[in-house]
DNA sequence: GCCAACGTTGGC
DNA sequence: GCCAACGTTGGC
């Protein structure tokens, strides 16, 4: 099992729409970067991963879901209809991929971006670094342990 | 293959 | 809404 950390903004998809429904997959589509897509095509069934609520009011770690379908091809792509098609892929050929995900916990309180900033344990992980723009990322186990650990804190 | 221009991300 | 940082595009 890996650890990965997923960036969105709760207006779009955040924790609540995963809680909202906890047995139900929600696709996490609509990626295109493709850094961000090469992480998404390694995750497996089982992996846990951190939802980080972006471009909002607690800006932070919000809670954890799981994913339950591995990567396969991200249907937004082929439909000319979605904010997210891409004229130049095709099923023959698809370029993006999407992973299918469920809720699993909530924090009682969002772990702000400026407290993951000030651990010294988590100065590797991408998300802290200046400018850092990659939606979907690697978490190790010990950076997953240490950020599981700051929860209520 | 370089690189300027452009669009997007995302914290503040 | 500002703007720095970054990825992508496209002309050459």
């Amino acid at each position: 099992m890996a650890y990965w950390l997923v960036k969105s903004e709760p207006d779009e998809c955040g924790i609540d729409d995963f809680a909202r429904a906890p047995d139900e997959p929600i696709a996490w589509d609509g990626v295109r970067n493709y850094q961000a897509r090469n992480f998404l095509a390694e995750m497996d069934e089982g992996d846990r991963v951190f939802m980080y609520h972006s471009s909002c009011k607690l800006i932070g770690i919000a809670g954890v879901i799981r994913v339950v379908r591995a990567a396969y091809p991200d249907p937004t792509q082929f439909d000319e209809q979605s904010p997210y098609f891409d004229a130049k892929s095709s099923p023959e050929k698809p370029r993006w991929k999407a992973v299918d995900m469920v809720f699993e916990r909530k924090f009682d309180d969002v772990i702000p971006l400026q407290r993951l900033k000030e651990e010294s344990a988590l100065a590797d992980l991408p998300l802290v670094k200046k400018g850092a723009r990659l939606s979907v990322m690697p978490v190790t186990e010990s950076q997953w342990n240490h950020i599981l650990s700051m929860v209520g804190s």
